[in-house]
DNA sequence: CGATAGTTGACCCGAATCGTCACAAAAGAC
DNA sequence: GTCTTTTGTGACGATTCGGGTCAACTATCG
């Protein structure tokens, strides 16, 4: 009577099965048999949907991974191993891969990681975005500034700042609300934090992140449908980008900071620099 | 001029990559990228026979999981993530997505797990019939019983037995070598061991399990071409092949443990019972 | 303005999986 | 004993997805 579709039980770790690749019959065979117990193969196919003369394909790949033991009996009976086990098996799986992976990629990435680029790189998705915000901040030895929106303001985001102040980095963030500011500043006592660089609360604009005036990046917030992020970022003193943001960006900190000081701070740029295409 | 075949370079991490989801396209592209730095799609192409066309497509959807950056230039330019953050990436969607799948098993799996099962089972895979007996050692509560060739007493297994042994379990290891012997009393010193407890180095056999007189487990190693290992198992004090196989094998430890003894020890078999099959 | 190179999209092909069917072997009913 | 039902095995299209090639459009440069 209730909403609930009956055959929906267990779908989600059917997906997830099927993630970790297994097929979808087979996904469906093994969290069949989990709450059965054991049974029959007309016992799955009567409760999965999957085509009887099918299950016997599946029960049989699922037994040369170790997921289910089969019966002797005269209608054959499987029997799944329990979920600890089939959970330590892709557990074990994956580690592995992952650790041979990680050594093989080791051995041919090249001896200079990056770094002195010329060109302005983009970053599509907000996690990778977030990946190369702590990347930079790990690499700052001297000053990191960040401004950014309140929901791209994580936790993980302060760890990383903090951990950089206390390898000698100042550290400066902007466009706080009152409410965050007591959070920062238990996390990261010497930060120097900044209500907020300029109006920007109605634009798109998602966050803006300089290291040691020589990496810059900056986000928008893109909202076709569904929110996105895209991020820019160059790294270089001779990196255009950084040449012209750095211009701007010192000169408001200074502004906002210290209201007797005019005019731009460093000298090495002004407004005839091409601004980023695009 | 030597052997290696120059495409080859980083195909292992390429077979793995796709091993956890990549396309074979997406994970030359990638391995590409990390070998030069950077490159153009034409300089992707060059170096990794991916046709030039298809390294767009490509080059999108890694940027979409945060792999590669792109770079502004009039030729497009791509920029592979540190194999630091595409691991770390890897590692923390399938902690997840195994985190997930083990809670949504678990409130699949019956309140019953098992036991007292009628039928004999069977396992065909070598990791699998380990799994089954740690399980069932782990399971013990008064008395092991454990014989195999050498090469299936593993760490592994001498682990759990001495933990059934911590338990308050006998332990009663038979089939080792002099050499083994002593790696076993250093890490069991209550285990009993016994050279054999019968001939069976010319046959097929490779492991024997007992465990509270209650479940047994029989395994043959099969060299149709590959050597494979399948096991059956039952339990229960009603289970046919614990029935039956009891018997001869608590006959045969009291024969060659204590020689006084003759005859059978339990009454429901005498010799009679044939030896384990071909 | 034409040539070269970069970029995008469309199309075809093969492998793996889904879904269905036909048929032999076995078990049980009469 | 035969007959019917169930069980197990294999084969066959249909569909989907990634691999592979091609044509066309765009930008850049001489």
């Amino acid at each position: 009577m209730s909403a609930d579709v009956p055959e929906d039980i267990g779908s989600e770790a059917i997906e997830r099965l099927q993630k970790l690749g297994l097929t979808e019959y087979n996904a469906r065979i093994y969290v069949a048999l989990l709450r059965l117990g054991s049974g029959t193969a007309r016992e799955i196919a009567e409760t999965t949907s999957v085509p009887r003369t099918r299950v016997y394909d599946g029960v049989e790949t699922l037994e040369e991974r170790g997921f289910v033991d089969v019966g002797h009996a005269s209608p054959k009976v499987f029997r799944p191993v329990s979920r600890e086990t089939v959970v330590g098996q892709f557990q074990a799986e994956y580690d592995e891969t992952l650790r041979d992976l990680s050594e093989e990629l080791s051995t041919l990435e090249p001896a200079d990681p990056r770094h002195e680029q010329t060109g302005v790189w983009t970053v599509s998705n907000s996690k990778a975005v977030t990946d190369r915000v702590l990347e930079f901040v790990e690499e700052a030895g001297e000053e990191v500034v960040y401004m950014s929106v309140e929901e791209l303001l994580t936790d993980g985001i302060i760890d990383a700042l903090a951990a950089a102040n206390e390898g000698g980095a100042a550290i400066q963030i902007a466009g706080v609300s009152p409410a965050t500011r007591d959070r920062i500043e238990t996390a990261i006592p010497a930060a120097e934090t900044f209500e907020t660089l300029w109006e920007w609360s109605d634009t798109t604009a998602g966050r803006l992140l300089m290291v040691d005036r020589d990496t810059i990046l900056i986000s928008v917030l893109t909202n076709d449908d569904v929110p996105e992020e895209t991020a820019i970022w160059g790294s270089g003193s001779y990196n255009s980008l950084v040449v012209v943001l750095k211009a701007v960006f010192t000169w408001r900190i200074n502004h906002a900071h210290r209201f007797e000081d005019s005019g731009s701070v460093t000298d090495d740029a002004d407004g005839s620099s091409s601004p980023p295409e695009a």
